[in-house]
DNA sequence: AGCCCTGTCCTTTTT
DNA sequence: GGACAGGGCT
């Protein structure tokens, strides 16, 4: 350590020869750590250590008592990303040192800040924060009413549209005309207009509104600014890269006090240009922060050698980089494998595959060490279910790994999967308490009127919401004013007049006891939990067991405005510890995550990169898909196995897909070939057109594919498997083979074959034939699609897409 | 009011 | 293969 950071040490840290959370950096990590002045831009690979490079800093910061805790302004993107920090910091300098108050993500940090100024945009401090889907359906009426084609213009491209312009911190008034004419031809600003208006009305934000109503604070109320300004002295952001307009401008704001902000972050991962972040933030750093210091971190402790290659040289296809040059001293390990499969199902099978051979590793070796022969057992490594992660393009690609792993009982998670905070009857709780809360919020009272049905229908909603509208009064407002009228009668009327009363009663109820026991109340004395007591389906069951998980939830948190402020902004809720799981996850949620064992499927040209990317958006979408591409790779420490199918099936219907683009630019020497489709190496010409015809084997074979797994089918798989029944009808293409001794795909060219366990294949299948099939009995088929058959059986009579082996019936 | 059927559109990626 | 809207029916 250098003399200049001795003194500033306290003595008793004085008095150790190094403090021991700068034990361990190298050179670069140290320089960026050590930087503490004015503005510093680290450019960090992955896996070169840059969140250990963040903590790191911050404790330094506080050890050497250059700030306290409160003059520390650390941002991060998730909220996972804040939790970790915290967690490491801790982790360095011990209990407690953890609580830095402005430590979190963007929207919750600009969430606190919003709060103590709200009154500034014509807030009140407790206002809710809306999510997307309220979002929309507050759209949807102002769409209705002004009068625009809902089909044409919906409300879902308005929000997007708007969502973009509040990434740039732009009010309605300062959207340029040509932007506003994307949408309904030109009435688009109006609209956003109503839309602001409203959201003050209902004393709500939404997301966007967090960062842009604090720009605009800090623009037009210089004394609040200043204030901020004395109190952080000390700037943190972590991925940089991702930072959109209005990002930039809320931390440039902050910045003009101290000058000492540290930026970290990759050019090569930036990979959400779709929500507006501008890789140019990073790329104008310098030039937006003069005298920065620029550290690079390029020494990666994570992947071994053939990976961090093949991440390099898929990268180096980009153009707008600024360049890095990643090296390891880890050894070369093994080869990345590209693997071409037959289809979808096949592609899951494979990986489910893999993932058993590679864990039953890990129950070898366990035998082995006690047995006695450890040193076979350090040469077979245990591998957990933890250490390996299926990362796809679209959370759609999941279903197929979710169906194989259930049935060949591989313990999973989804990371980021389906929110639980989104669920239907989650919300709806969530609606009553806001409306107990706030009266204004309008939102809630149309969810949940009439949840459960109390008879007040679509057309006394929409009585009470012009009503409401005319008056410029809340709707419950106007509920309660119309029951002092006749205008409304029957059922309708007694319903309403029970909802308000309710209403009134659990919230003399909340004055007195605590949140959780309100809860439980209103779900008991509204009827929602009966009604789902009521109802027989097992979803409903579901549901109940939600609610309980609700109501535990809450009893996490002091209060009902603590509580809801968590599920506002963070939206993901603990999952219960982290048992040995294989983990399924978006490349972008798998951002900052690492794993012994990567798995990469899906690359197909359409699906990664996305069709999207390819019709729209140029070379600057396929760019980013190329980062995507590139920080799935670069997740992977010892192994990745990239894989595409030959055919695949989009909304429901079977299609031929070409290999990935991304596939042609991995480097020939640290890959190895693994093709089950027997079409070869994919760099050689000819590749896109008509291969996957030549599968020399591929015959599906892994049974069917039924319906999307409901919770009730998922509940009579496992309950299947408890049984001992079947795992799965075969285990391998191999055994594919020798079960039914044939090697061609049982469709082909849209045409079907019969296939039969001698193997005569030649007869053809058509639409109406009876046919036999091993395991669901006779059945007539529906539809012959691709190289699949849909079947009607008899049994059940559910139409099922087959694609093993059936016979022809009688 | 509510149920079932049919047709349409659809899928990135997230705070 | 699914969500959702609209129409026709009870």
């Amino acid at each position: 350590m250098d003399d200049s950071m001795a003194e500033r040490l306290p003595l008793s840290r004085r008095a150790m020869a190094l403090p021991p959370y700068l034990e361990g950096l190298n050179p670069d990590q140290r320089a960026a750590v050590e930087a503490l002045d004015g503005p510093v831009l680290v450019l960090s690979g992955a896996g070169t250590g840059k969140t250990r490079v963040l903590t790191t800093r911050l404790a330094h910061l506080l050890a050497t008592g250059r700030a306290q805790a409160w003059q520390l302004l650390a941002v991060t993107f998730t909220n996972k990303a804040a939790r970790e920090m915290r967690h490491r910091v801790e982790a360095l300098l011990g209990p407690g040192s953890g609580g830095i108050p402005w430590l979190g993500t963007f929207h919750s940090i600009s969430a606190q800040m919003l709060r103590r100024h709200a009154e500034l945009v014509g807030l009140k401090p407790n206002f809710t924060i809306l999510d997307t889907d309220d979002q929309n359906r507050l759209l949807k009426q102002l769409i209705e009413a002004e009068g625009v084609d809902e089909k044409r213009f919906t409300a879902r491209a308005l929000a997007g549209l708007i969502d973009s312009w509040k990434n740039r911190a732009l009010k309605p008034a300062s959207v340029s005309a040509k932007e506003a004419h994307a949408w309904g031809e030109g009435r688009s600003t109006e609209i956003y207009k109503a839309y602001q208006e409203r959201l003050r009305v209902l004393n709500a934000c939404d997301f966007g509104d967090l960062l842009m109503h604090m720009i605009h604070i800090f623009q037009d109320h210089p004394d609040v600014l200043a204030e901020y300004h004395r109190k952080l002295t000390y700037l943190m952001v972590d991925e940089y890269q991702d930072t959109n307009v209005a990002q930039y401008l809320w931390l440039r704001l902050l910045a003009l006090g101290s000058k000492n902000i540290c930026v970290v972050g990759d050019d090569d991962q930036s990979i959400y240009g779709w929500r507006g972040a501008e890789v140019d933030n990073i790329l104008r750093f310098e030039r937006d922060f003069p005298g920065a210091v620029v550290v690079r971190l390029e020494r990666n402790y994570r992947s071994s050698g053939h990976i961090l290659a093949t991440a390099s040289h898929l990268i180096a296809h980009n153009r707008a980089r600024l360049g890095k040059t990643l090296w390891t001293q880890d050894e070369e390990g093994e080869k990345v494998v590209v693997r071409g499969v037959w289809d979808g199902d096949g592609e899951a099978r494979g990986v489910a595959d893999e993932i058993e051979a590679w864990t039953a590793a890990a129950q070898f070796s366990a035998q082995r060490s006690d047995g006695g022969d450890l040193r076979e057992a350090r040469t077979n490594p245990p591998h957990s279910f933890s250490s390996v992660a299926v990362l796809v393009r679209a959370a759609w690609q999941m279903r197929a790994f979710e169906e194989r792993f259930l049935m060949l009982k591989i313990p999973y998670k989804v990371i980021g999967g389906p929110r639980f905070f989104e669920r239907a009857e989650v919300r709806d709780v969530h609606a009553y308490l806001r409306l107990i809360r706030s009266e204004d919020d309008d939102l809630a009272f149309e969810r949940v009127v009439n949840q459960p049905k109390r008879g007040v229908g679509d057309s006394s909603v929409a009585k009470l919401a012009s009503l409401a509208r005319s008056m410029g009064v809340s709707m419950l407002r106007a509920a309660r004013d119309i029951l002092e009228t006749d205008e409304i009668k029957g059922a309708a009327r007694t319903g309403l007049r029970a909802f308000i009363a309710d209403l009134d009663r659990w919230r003399r109820w909340a004055q007195e006891k605590s949140h959780v026991e309100l809860a439980e109340t209103l779900l008991d004395e509204s009827g929602y939990t009966a009604m789902l007591q009521a109802d027989k389906s097992p979803t409903a069951q579901t549901r109940l067991e939600n609610l309980k998980e609700l109501v535990q939830a809450m009893g996490q948190f002091d209060s009902l405005e603590a509580y809801l402020e968590h599920v506002q902004l963070v939206l993901d809720l603990e999952a219960g510890g982290d048992g040995d799981e294989v983990h399924i996850s978006t490349l972008h949620a798998a951002k900052g995550l690492e794993w012994p064992l990567v798995f990469l499927p899906g690359w197909e040209e359409g699906v990664f990169p996305s069709q999207r990317a390819i019709d729209e958006g140029g070379e600057k979408s396929l760019e980013e898909e190329r980062r995507l591409a590139y920080v799935g790779v670069t997740r992977a420490r010892t192994k990745a196995v990239i894989s595409f199918a030959a055919n695949r099936q989009i909304y429901g219907r079977w299609q031929t897909v070409p290999p990935s683009r991304f596939i042609d630019e991995l480097p020939e020497a640290h890959i190895a070939l693994a093709s089950e489709t027997g079409y070869g190496a994919p760099a050689r010409g000819g590749v896109r057109d008509g291969w996957a015809r030549f599968s020399p084997h591929g015959a599906p074979g892994a049974g069917f594919n039924s319906a999307y797994p409901s919770p009730g089918w998922r509940r009579a798989q496992e309950r299947g498997q408890e049984r001992g029944q079947e795992r799965g009808p075969h285990r391998s293409i191999e055994r594919d083979q020798e079960r039914v001794g044939v090697s061609k795909p049982p469709v082909i060219d849209g045409q079907a074959r019969l296939i039969t366990k001698s193997g005569e294949d030649d007869a053809k299948f058509r639409k109406g034939q009876m046919v036999l099939h091993d395991k669901f009995g006779r059945g007539v088929i529906r539809m012959v699609e691709g190289n699949k058959l849909v079947v009607i059986f008899e049994s059940g009579g559910e139409k099922r897409v087959i694609d093993s082996f059936v016979r022809a019936a009688g």
